[in-house]
DNA sequence: CTTAATTTGTCTAGTGGATGAACAAAGTTT
DNA sequence: AAACTTTGTTCATCCACTAGACAAATTAAG
């Protein structure tokens, strides 16, 4: 049974109230005139489509607003509060998770470190977490709309979590598990297209349409906005850039090649450098980023000294990544991101290195959420395949 | 003056009328009923749609078709003679142009080779060339919807050519030139993304909606189809991979940086490991693959051993854009892909060492129209361009 | 050979959503 | 106080899609 999507007014309706709604959310607070002009569409369409919204919980009106020689505009809200949603970042040795309402605000959180374990007890801390917040969640029509789990590792577009390599998970199943316990919609999402999203909706990078996130760690993974979307790849592989070739004769890598870029230019690249800056490991994991951080503060010049150096692997990759992609921005995410005031300037001298061209209209910019990009931005996940769909399921009401 | 999209019932009759014109392109011939089911459109709608499209001259019928126990159906054809396409591919050397039906198919075609000569020539040429092709086209309702020129080097989405290294053409505006002067849509590209685009329409990329096409000659350019759509990047210089480091510390390349993939894996790849493989230069300039490729048949044991070393280079170039974009097909085009033979075997060990979810439903080929795809690509782009706006052109008619 | 069933394509009435214009309500400016 | 503005609702109209009836054309069955 082949189904081609066609076009009828129900179409056109789902999708005039949608671009109302994204128009208010957007402008909050708006009148209906003001919505019209906004939208280009007709006075009375967009009355009747706000009537239909407010009936559903999803916008109210907030009393009348400031005129402007004639008659006062009534001020329509977003309905933050119509839902909460939940954003998970489940790190290699933490779960961070959120509890936002729908503009993405964060209601509440919960942070647990923890070391490695195995997978049924880093599951344990996950469900943990997630009662926590479920429990502390407020009062609200639609309740949690959804719960969105970032990954370090590959997911497919099914949610199957494939290979998560520093969780020492392969082949793991995690969404019906959610999605049976709780009942609402999960989405499994790598972390690096999570803090693409999260940075394109509530971070630097609300004004751009082509955004290459690169989530710096112990590996590197990268996220991709393109077109205003993210691009996950045929199978959601997209964005294993921490294994692009840089050095033909280089290091062998456990992915079994040589010369892999997340070996030069992530906490394992600085873990590895260290010897030569004769600096002495501090621990015997690769986790050195906060003693290194330290140092440099200290204005200690062999920490400077290799800042600047992974600083330049990092500027590589993102001249190569520019090179592909044409980016309008490009956001360094992730842990590494707290190491940008000495590993900034080596970036931008690479990227002076790229044809003019490139360049104009270009970007470099650190994280603005930080530590939350991928929790915030699986919570985004959620609210938005709520407002896509709620519409639909909530006929009933 | 912001002007959203909106939509309207005639939207809604400009995309369903579009879906069932590309529903009979497809399945030519096919009857209304048929459309009807294949669309899930009322056999009504279907009906008024295609009488529109009768009288747009987009599609005629053919008389009865075979009965399968009823009243027998009217068969429905795709008119591929209501207009004309060119397409041209300006080479380095050489300049092909094609006038081709609107589904692509070539009517004629024109084929010039020169030595390098200045802007102005080179101008000359390819009015030269089109002046031909019009000149001979066929009589049809709609005549020339369209001109399209393949360039290689860099473009912009508004056509203006950037830098075409190879040309020796920098900051060069040719489509409101040509624009001018034969008052029909002109479209500028990137010859990667016009052999993409080309594969894609008439070549091996049909089925696949994820491609990441290779186009190698002296230099190597990427055109890119994600999610069924060319990629062309926030200002449209997207696939500039020729220019990826592959090797921190190898040689110069004149863009300034070192190590960069067209060094080793590009026609200039094999010129420089000529020297190596202790073949003698033919001839001065930079291409021998004809007479490498000529060594090769006669089972030259230095040729073979040359092409698996490039072959290597190209598949590790490969790998990497494997892991970027994830995509369902790669396509090795431009000049060489006839050598495919020898470097194909080496490519294909290198993709052995990807991730083993990456390689699912991963398909390698070459190119399917070979020396064509970038002008047919030219062509289709002419002629997708002309069916997304004819319908608003020929209200006058 | 007649009759029933099937398939195609047109036509008509009905539905739903967008539009434009009219209008009342509620302001501001002169 | 009068004139002008702005907002938001209402209503008649338009337009595209849909469902269902129907005629024409054909095959299958008795």
């Amino acid at each position: 049974m082949k189904k081609t999507k066609t076009w009828n007014q129900h179409v056109v309706k789902q999708e005039n109230k949608d671009l109302v709604l994204h128009t208010i959310m957007r402008y909050d607070p708006i009148s209906r005139a003001e919505t019209a002009i906004k939208t280009s569409l007709n006075k009375g369409t967009v009355s009747s489509l706000v009537n239909d919204l407010i009936e559903e919980n999803m916008v109210y009106e907030s009393g009348p607003g400031k005129s402007s020689g004639g008659r006062r505009p009534v001020m329509l809200n977003f309905n933050r509060m119509a839902g909460c949603s939940i954003g998970i970042d489940l790190g290699v040795n933490y779960i961070l998770g959120v509890l936002t309402d729908l503009t993405g605000e964060i209601l509440m959180e919960k942070y647990i470190k923890y070391e490695y374990e195995s997978y049924e007890i880093t599951m344990q801390h996950t469900l943990e977490v997630i009662d926590y917040l479920i429990a502390r969640q407020p009062d609200t029509p639609y309740s949690i709309v959804g719960i969105g789990v970032g990954i370090p590792g590959a997911v497919d577009l099914k949610g199957q979590v494939m290979l998560a390599p520093n969780l020492n998970w392969e082949n793991v199943e995690i969404k019906d598990k959610l999605q049976d316990r709780y009942g609402v919609p999960v989405i499994i999402e790598n972390e690096a297209n999570a803090g693409c999203y999260g940075e394109k909706k509530y971070g630097v990078g609300s004004k751009s349409n082509h955004i290459l996130y690169i989530s710096i760690g112990i590996g590197i993974g990268i996220g991709m906005m393109l077109n205003g979307e993210l691009y996950r790849g045929n199978n959601g592989f997209s964005g294993e850039m921490g294994h692009m070739t840089i050095d033909l004769n280089g290091n062998l890598c456990p992915c079994g090649n040589r010369g892999c870029w997340e070996l030069y230019a992530s906490e394992k690249g600085l873990h590895a450098a260290m010897a030569a800056y004769e600096i002495p490991p501090q621990s015997n994991d690769q986790r050195d980023l906060e003693y290194l951080i330290a140092r440099a503060r200290q204005n200690d010049e062999r920490a400077l000294a290799l800042f600047n150096t992974v600083g330049g692997y990092i500027g590589l990759g993102v001249k190569n990544i520019v090179n592909t992609f044409n980016p309008e921005q490009v956001i360094i995410g992730n842990r590494m991101s707290s190491a940008q005031e000495w590993i900034e300037p080596a970036i931008r001298e690479k990227l002076d290195g790229t044809l003019w061209f490139q360049k104009e209209g270009l970007h470099l910019e650190f994280s603005g959420l930080s530590t939350h990009s991928s929790a915030m931005g699986m919570a985004a996940f959620s609210i938005e395949n709520f407002l896509k769909s709620y519409q639909y399921s909530q006929t009933a009401l």
